[in-house]
DNA sequence: GCCAACGTTGGC
DNA sequence: GCCAACGTTGGC
């Protein structure tokens, strides 16, 4: 039993999904589909649930960076892409009656005022352990501790929900 | 565009 | 079950 809500890291190319393209999407909404990686999949098969919040970063951009948060509005269905043919994920070996992989929905919350870079996640003490932040790192999805939630908000220039303003400005 | 790191595939 | 080949990811 864990704690709720959880916190999550997404990755998405801007050029294909940008976080602009979620913004402006019918209720600031999409589904995040196309994910073909177990490891991704069993995170949202298992642990992500509605309500959890989620890190929106930009990979294979310039630079690299975390840019809003949004929330988990739908939990893990199955993903449509895996069955279409025309699909680039198209999944020949998937069996519609369990189906393999799963996607799920999110809806954005807040830009971050202050994008928050890789190299700036990087240079974050208190970010050393964050996946995203680790050599060779690849999964599409990944948890965030509370610590590094409330860390990374910080860097953004978001308050952590609940938390009392800082009088902190430089 | 390069290439290191990683996950998957398939021959054996 | 091993592991080389291959395709992909994603920072730089």
């Amino acid at each position: 039993m864990s704690s709720r809500p959880r916190y999550w890291l997404i990755k998405s190319e801007p050029a294909v999904f940008s976080w602009d393209d979620l913004w402006s999407a019918p209720g600031r909404r999409t589904h995040w589909d196309g994910i073909r990686n177990y490891q991704a999949r069993n995170f949202i098969r298992d642990d992500v649930k509605r309500g959890d919040l989620v890190l929106f970063y930009h990979s294979n951009a310039s630079p690299p960076a975390a840019v809003g948060v949004a929330e988990v509005v739908r939990e893990a269905y199955p993903d449509p892409t895996q069955f279409d043919p025309a699909d680039d994920h198209h999944d020949p070996g998937s069996d519609p009656a369990d189906p393999r992989w799963l996607m799920f929905d999110v809806a954005a919350r807040r830009r971050l005022p202050q994008p928050v870079s890789l190299s700036a996640l990087k240079a974050e003490p208190a970010l050393a352990a964050m996946l995203v932040v680790q050599r060779g790192q690849r999964l599409s999805i990944q948890p965030v501790t509370p610590a590094e939630w409330e860390a990374v908000l910080a860097l953004g220039g978001l308050e952590p929900a609940g938390a009392a303003p800082s009088k902190k400005r430089k």
